[in-house]
DNA sequence: TTTATTGCAAAGGGTTTGCACGTGC
DNA sequence: GCACGTGCAAACCCTTTGCAATAAA
């Protein structure tokens, strides 16, 4: 039922990456759909070590070097975003209909949560502008210790959400 | 010359590491001492790579691993700050008596450039506070181009500065 | 058919580790 | 002398790549 609902939900983003890729002249593969469909169906964060488990257990085994390839395409076309949270490996999120934010992670659990700010938006252009620079993109990330979540009993120090 | 004046002027790090490694029951070892001047001598941000090649031109070969045992030591002192500015190696600054500051990167050059901005920090305070976080450190980076150096000519988009 | 894409296995690059030897204290 | 630190080489982890087989257009 979930994946159904899920699977509705997110039909656009899919073909936006189709769309985008007979736009670059390249193949509609079966890889690169199923890759797609997964990502865009995941709520979270993720790295390609999880994405990759994801597929497995979906009885879609696709060889990490096509993941990889394929993650690499998706966010030169910037459908997907590519952080790096101090963790060995990279975290990817999709971006299609999404608004800019910024993360908070918590160094117990690893679960990431987004926030948005205005002002701290208009003060890093201003930055930029004073120091001479053309600002091309930032990266702002918390580290911190999750007392509300930990309260709520949803914080377990010992799962890692993501990697 | 110039060495000896920058010999001087940071014997005190020097002497906080020795005391840090006594404090912790550590050896003041030999490497020790000549990496913790090395970094401590260095006015930029710094990789292991180009670490261990200023050692080697000093006629002070010590093995990376024991690099990477002494960086880590002091990171976990205090005394080093270590940052991911998206190259596949990590940069570390020496941060003792130096104050907090965030970091503008140059896409076309690598030039590292710090900011302060109490504005933000303000913000992020507050972020953490509203959504129950206890912060404990954070990391800014601003990515772009840099009209003005590349106007006076020092920027080279043809030399990386560190990594 | 043509050309791009895939999977495999091997290579790469940065970092860490096991172990025997060396050195501060 | 004891315990910790060092150097070496091998191991690790994540990611990339060469190449022959395969699939999209």
């Amino acid at each position: 039922m979930k994946s159904r609902e899920s699977t509705q939900k997110n039909i656009q983003p899919i073909s936006d990456f189709a769309e985008y890729l007979k736009e670059k002249g390249l193949k509609v593969t079966n890889q690169r759909t199923l890759v797609a469909q997964k990502i865009f169906n995941m709520d979270s964060h993720f790295s390609v070590d999880h994405l990759a488990n994801e597929l497995r257990q979906k009885h879609a085994s696709i060889s990490r070097a096509t993941i990889y390839r394929i993650i690499s395409v998706m966010v030169e076309g910037g459908l997907l975003a590519e952080h790096n949270f101090g963790s060995s490996s990279k975290i990817y999120e999709h971006i299609s209909n999404r608004k800019h934010h910024d993360h908070i992670i918590c160094l117990d659990c690893g679960s990431i949560q987004e926030f948005c700010n205005e002002e701290i938006e208009t003060a890093q252009l201003q930055i930029a502008k004073e120091m001479g620079f053309e600002l091309s993109e930032h990266s702002l990330n918390l580290y911190g210790h999750c007392v509300k979540l930990k309260k709520s009993g949803s914080c377990s120090s010992m799962k890692k959400s993501t990697n």
